[in-house]
DNA sequence: AGCACGCCGACT
DNA sequence: GTCGGCGTGCTC
């Protein structure tokens, strides 16, 4: 058995792997993927152990303090998994853990001062004053508390400044877990009838509260839960007195919290799979059976029926008693997908998303971890589910970005893990998309994908014809006259539009006619959106908000205009030119609030609006039976970002928006404005073609090397001192370049697109390998050169990034 | 994160 | 001269 275990810190930015001793009682226990408490330096922190061993050459090594779980909390095949994560991506190992774990479990200790022993000496100064009385009065506080208590700058050093002269001492204080399992307490009556009538009138003289107690439980059988109770006035004070004297019992019972508790699914729908989709899903039944790793690109129109053959494949699995994981874009975890899986699977289906609590979270994470649930349907992170015996994974959406975690690390990529982790199990993975990622299409030409093709809608619904209409022919209001008499006509017949503007507030740009000098944000080298809610400018970037000005800061002239189009400005416009019609808005402002976006759906859904308006939101993944028209007010928003992959972005865009329309029985149609009608992004989308659009687009990427060709490593330099940054990126590009082998090609430094956030001043180095060898020994030199913690410059290391701002 | 240690400018 | 602020290295 191993008597030292390599352990790697969570509560702690230690990026090291440590060596511990296991105490004798805990040998044979504390195992790989364990997660236990140990000291490290003054402190104790929670730790996960990632390698036991049986010797060691430290000679001075601590003890592992405490286990804090039965079962490891890491299975080998997860901790793998994070390994791999932490090379690949090149952040710590303990960075990737905390992701794969649900938040607010970990035990560790904080620093806090307390008035010490002696006092008295020399004065204290007015704030070291005010310090000492508020320890007084609150026993040990945390910096932070004293900070709050006091306000102000001064606070630090007055601290520091008394536990120096030795009047307050510093202690290590455990903080309790955020969270913990939920217990539920039922009370018992213990007394038998015969003793109630005789002694509970005298209790009831001596002690009403307690009688009443006793007699409302008798009255209920014998059992109530201390929460019903409690509802009646019988607090936990007088149910502890009874529990004195022996007259009830109490029985605390762990509940999982679970959203859906209460929730009934109607029973599945009878389908029977389409050809296409029967033969899809045979190859993937095929690799499952096989026990092989296999990817399937699942390309299939918009409304072609990809959840379905989803939901057979998971069936299968279930037969061989094999678990599965669907990934989805946070934004489609609607109830409406999670409705189809739960129908078809009920209570085997746990499901995790951002908008969960910690405590549902982590009681789904544990459902599934003991096997009582082992169908996982979630967004990102949910990669990481403990799944038992895994036999199929699925993408769904695979283009998507939001697979990829941008900020902070570890920056992965949710769909290449994915890849990762089924080769891991030797099983397949469907990659679903109507627009797939020219990554995924690519690897389908190598033959490193399987491609299954669902080219057709079901019920012989066809795709939608798209007009476009080009704005320079239309004198700059926001409907053309194409779209315009195509709502009313659709609107005349009441059906329903959703429209597309994808950029929310009012107007983009506030600039000034006199001087053209527009509103920008101080802290963010980006203009000030103005919103009409409050006639505020709201910074995007950095959330900085405030009244709207009235006169030019530059000019003292007062001839302000909003400039470009939100859309708030699209919904004012509507109600102008619409007014009997119902609009409903969907943008990050109006589904800011918990299950907002749920309540626009689900009152879209009931008819309870026309014209459903938003931002990107309204693109993905929506199925709505009555929508015949979809307008895209611009097309041309996202095209023009300096990133090599917004012509790929606003394809998809344009495909995915397009495929809410003609979703029922009347056929659909779709208006795309544009001043761009020539551009090969547009022209793709009208037909509905991808694989054109593909062969177009990597054909200009082969030329430059970029991805899928060549791989990408972002290296951001930020700090507060432009020139600072400017300078550590130069003379990485140098280290970098005078090193690089042949086949490592070094780009910048660059001012990064978005130069500065939050007061940090941004530049980048970019890294274009075909190699990924090649790749990380770049990446690891420039953080062995520049990538020190604490330093005035930080240094971000993003592989096979997404978003190039 | 928290601590020690070393360097540097600013004061009794 | 010493005090105190900050950058840096170390924690099994």
């Amino acid at each position: 058995m191993n008597k030292y275990a390599q352990i790697v810190s969570l509560g702690s930015p230690v990026d090291r792997e440590m060596t511990y001793l296991i105490p004798e009682d805990l040998q044979g226990k504390v195992l790989s993927g364990s997660r236990v408490l140990v000291p490290l330096g003054p402190r104790w922190t929670t730790g996960i152990v990632v390698a036991t061993q049986d010797r060691t050459d430290l000679e001075r090594v601590k003890s592992v303090g405490i286990l804090l779980d039965d079962e490891p909390v890491l299975s080998g095949e997860l901790l793998e998994l994070s390994r791999w994560i932490s090379d690949y991506y090149a952040c710590t190992l303990s960075e990737v853990l905390k992701s794969a774990l649900p938040a607010g479990i970990h035990t560790d200790s904080g620093q806090k001062f307390v008035l010490a022993e002696a006092n008295g000496g020399s004065r204290a100064t007015p704030t070291q004053q005010q310090v000492i009385d508020q320890l007084m009065q609150g026993g040990s506080l945390s910096l932070r508390q004293l900070e709050r208590r006091l306000g102000g700058k001064g606070t630090r050093s007055a601290v520091f400044g008394l536990v120096r002269t030795g009047k307050v001492t510093t202690i290590q204080e455990m903080v309790e877990p955020r969270v913990k399992p939920k217990t539920e307490r039922e009370v018992e009556l213990l007394p038998d009838a015969r003793w109630l009538e005789t002694e509970l009138p005298k209790l009831e003289k001596r002690a009403p509260k307690q009688g009443e107690c006793l007699r409302e439980l008798w009255q209920s059988g014998g059992k109530l839960r201390a929460a019903d109770l409690s509802s009646i006035g019988i607090n936990s004070g007088i149910i502890r007195a009874l529990q004195n004297r022996k007259l009830v019992r109490l029985n605390d019972t762990e509940v999982r919290r679970d959203p859906f508790a209460h929730t009934v699914f109607e029973t599945p729908e009878q389908f029977d799979p389409t050809p296409h989709q029967q033969k899809a899903l045979d190859a993937v039944v095929d690799s499952m059976d096989a026990l092989r790793f296999q990817p399937h690109l699942l390309h299939g129109i918009t409304g072609s029926g990809k959840t379905l053959v989803y939901i057979c494949a998971v069936r299968h699995a279930q037969k061989r008693n094999k678990g599965s994981l669907i990934l989805v874009p946070e934004i489609s975890l609607t109830p409406q997908t999670v409705r189809q899986f739960k129908a078809h699977f009920a209570d085997r289906v746990a499901v995790l998303h951002s908008a969960l609590s910690d405590g549902e979270r982590f009681d789904a994470w544990r459902d599934v971890k003991e096997g009582r649930r082992n169908i996982v349907i979630g967004a990102r992170s949910a990669i990481f589910a403990p799944v038992r015996d895994l036999g199929l994974i699925v993408v769904d959406e695979e283009h998507d970005s939001s697979y990829k975690q941008a900020d902070p690390a570890p920056r992965y990529n949710a769909r290449d893990v994915a890849l990762v982790r089924a080769k891991m199990n030797a099983i397949p993975v469907i990659l679903g998309s109507a627009t797939p990622s020219l990554e995924s299409f690519h690897n389908v030409k190598k033959k490193k994908y399987e491609l299954l093709s669902l080219p057709d809608r079901v019920d012989s619904r066809s795709l939608p014809g798209v007009t476009l209409v080009n704005m320079k022919e239309e004198g700059g209001s926001i409907f053309s006259n194409v779209l315009r008499k195509k709502m009313k006509h659709r609107l005349a017949k009441s059906e329903r539009i959703i429209l597309l503007q994808n950029r929310r507030g009012y107007a983009p740009y506030v600039q000034c006619t006199d001087c053209g000098a527009s509103l920008e944000c101080p802290n963010c080298q980006v203009t000030y959106t103005y919103h009409a809610k409050g006639r505020r400018i709201i910074c995007h970037y950095c959330a900085d908000n405030l009244a709207a000005p009235t006169q030019c800061e530059s000019c003292g002239g007062g001839h302000l205009q909003l400039f470009g189009v939100g859309t708030q400005r699209v919904e004012e416009s509507l109600v102008d030119q619409f007014p009997d019609c119902r609009v409903l808005r969907m943008d990050v402002d109006t589904t800011r609030k918990k299950g907002a976006h749920d309540r626009i759906l689900e009152s879209f859904r009931k008819g309870e609006a026309d014209i459903l308006l938003g931002t990107q939101m309204v693109a993905k993944g929506l199925d709505f039976p009555g929508v015949t028209l979809v307008g895209v007010i611009s097309a041309d928003t996202s095209i023009h970002l300096p990133d090599f992959r917004a012509s790929e972005r606003t394809f998809q865009l344009l495909t995915q928006v397009s495929g809410r329309a003609g979703r029922g029985k009347s056929p659909g149609e779709v208006v795309v404005q544009t001043y761009l009608p020539d551009c090969e992004a547009v022209q793709c989308a009208k037909k509905h073609d991808f694989l054109k659009f593909a062969e177009l687009e990597l054909e200009g990427r082969r030329v430059l090397d970029y991805p899928p060709f060549g791989r990408m490593a972002l290296l951001l330099f930020k700090g507060r001192n432009e020139n600072e940054v400017a300078m550590k990126a130069g003379t990485c590009a140098e280290v970098l370049r005078s090193e690089a082998p042949k086949g490592l090609e070094v780009m910048g430094p660059a001012q990064a697109p978005l130069a500065r956030i939050r007061n940090s001043y941004r530049w980048q180095v970019i890294l274009k390998s075909v190699s990924p060898r090649l790749l990380r020994e770049g990446t690891q030199t420039a953080r062995r050169h520049f990538g020190r913690r604490r330093a005035a410059v930080a240094l971000d290391i993003d592989i096979d990034p997404v978003s190039m701002l």
